[in-house]
DNA sequence: TGTTTATGTATTATCGATAATGTATTATGT
DNA sequence: ACATAATACATTATCGATAATACATAAACA
C-alpha cells in the first residue's frame, strides 16, 4: 500500500553512486570531490555526503587531506601489483578450506566459469570483471573465514579489476581458461593445488601487463 | 606565541579515546555507544562522535545496526583464530621481501626482541603486547608493500593482542623466544624460513589456547 | 485472553547555519 | 622588485535543531 520502503540511507545511496561514478571512469583520478558541490548534485545536505566520503576513504578509493578536501585516488601500477600479489596469497590460503564446500555445488560453479569464458570471447569487459569477481569471491567465501573474506573484500576488486582491464589489454580468454584448471583441482579435492593455481592466476594478472605493454 | 596547535580533529580525538577505552576494557563488548551520550561526555556535538563511530565500524571495533545504534563488538574465539591465521599468511608473505631490509638494522631489531622477552618474564602484558605488535609490524612494513601493510593494520592487533592475552593465559616467555628464531633466519638471509617461523608463531598464538584451557 | 492498532519515547539520520582552516590575492614596507 | 603582512575567498569541521525510525507500552477490539 505504501511507497516502496527505503532500505538505503542517503549516505549509502551516495556512497554507491560515487563508487559507480569512479569505477565507470566518470570521475577521474585526482578529481576533487567537494562536499557541498556533491550535496547539491544529490540534493542533500553536506552531512550524508561527508559520511559517504569518509567511507570511501576508509576503503581507500579516495584520499583526504585535513581541511583540504577529498580527491579520487590515483592507483599506481605498483599498487596494482601489490594488491594482486596479496590477493593471490589470500586465495591460496582460502582454497584448501573452500574445496569441500564448493564441491557440493560444482555445477553452478562450472557454469560460472563458462560464462566468464563467453564474456572473455566477446571482449565484454564489464561482464568479465563482474563474473570473475564472483568466481573468486565464491572461493574466499566458501572458506568460511569471515575475517579473511572481509580482508579480501577490502581490496575492492570489483572496482580494481575494471580499472586494470581498461589500463592494460590483456588476454582475457587465456585468463578465463585458468578457472577451469582451478575447478579440476577442486573436483580432485586437491585444495593445495587449487590454491597454487589461484595464486599464479592472480599474479599473472599483473605480470602479463609487461607483455601487453610492448 | 600562540596556544599549541591542535593537530587532531575532534573526531580523531574521540576516535582515539574510544579505542583506548575499548582496548583497556573500560568499555565492555556489547555495551551500547549512544551518540549524544558520548557527545556529552566529550563535550562536543553529535557530529564528531558519529564520525568516530563510523570509523570504528569500518575497522570493525564496533558494530552498527541502522537506526539502532552502535555497540562494542564481541570478538568471538572463532574470529580470533581466523585473524591470527590470516596474520600468519600475511607475515609469511612479507618475510622474504622484508629480510634484506631488516638486515640493515639488525641490532635495533634484536634489542626489540630482548625487550619483549623481558616484558614476558615480568608478565607485563600491556608492554608485551605493544612491543610484540611493533616487532611484527616492522616485518610487514619492511616488505615495502603498502597494500599488504594496510591490510595487516586493518586486523588491528594493537587491540586484538591485549584482548587475546587477557582471555587466555598463555606462555609469554615461550612465545617471546620465537622471535629470536625469526631473527636468526633473517641473519642467514633465509626469508622463506623466517616466513614459515612467523606463520607458526602466529598460529601457535591461538592454538596454544587449547592447551591453556585445560 | 490474545491480537492488532495507537501513542510515547529514545535514538539515529539529516538538515541548515556557523566556526575554523587553508589558499589565493592584494596591500605594505624595504 | 621582493619579501612579508593583511584581506578575501573557498571549503572543511563542527554545531544545535529537526525529521525519521525502531522499540516499548498502552489502548482498542475480537
Amino acid at each position: 500500500m505504501e511507497e516502496r520502503i527505503q532500505r538505503e540511507s542517503l549516505s549509502e545511496q551516495i556512497r554507491h553512486a560515487l563508487i559507480q561514478q569512479i569505477v565507470s571512469g566518470q570521475r577521474q583520478p585526482g578529481e576533487r570531490l567537494v562536499e557541498m558541490k556533491l550535496a547539491r548534485e544529490f540534493s542533500t545536505s553536506q552531512t550524508p555526503v561527508r559520511e559517504a566520503l569518509l567511507n570511501l576513504e576508509s576503503m581507500r578509493m579516495v584520499e583526504a587531506l585535513p581541511h583540504r578536501g577529498v580527491r579520487v585516488r590515483q592507483i599506481s601500477e605498483e599498487e596494482m601489483v601489490e594488491a594482486y600479489g596479496v590477493r593471490g596469497v589470500l586465495e591460496q590460503y582460502a582454497a584448501p578450506a573452500a574445496t569441500p564446500v564448493l564441491c557440493n555445488d560444482l555445477e553452478a560453479y562450472r557454469e560460472l566459469a563458462n560464462e566468464i569464458l563467453v564474456a572473455a570471447r566477446d571482449c565484454d569487459v564489464p561482464t568479465y570483471a563482474q563474473l570473475d569477481f564472483a568466481f573468486h569471491r565464491a572461493i574466499v567465501e566458501a572458506a568460511g573465514n569471515r575475517t579473511l573474506l572481509q580482508l579480501w573484500d577490502s581490496l575492492a576488486f570489483e572496482f580494481r579489476t575494471p580499472l586494470m582491464l581498461q589500463r592494460h589489454r590483456l588476454d582475457l580468454v587465456k585468463a578465463a581458461q585458468d578457472h577451469f584448471a582451478v575447478i579440476e583441482a577442486l573436483v580432485a579435492e586437491e585444495g593445495q593445488l587449487a590454491g597454487r593455481l589461484l595464486r599464479e592466476h592472480c599474479e599473472s594478472f599483473v605480470s602479463d601487463k609487461a607483455r601487453s605493454k610492448e
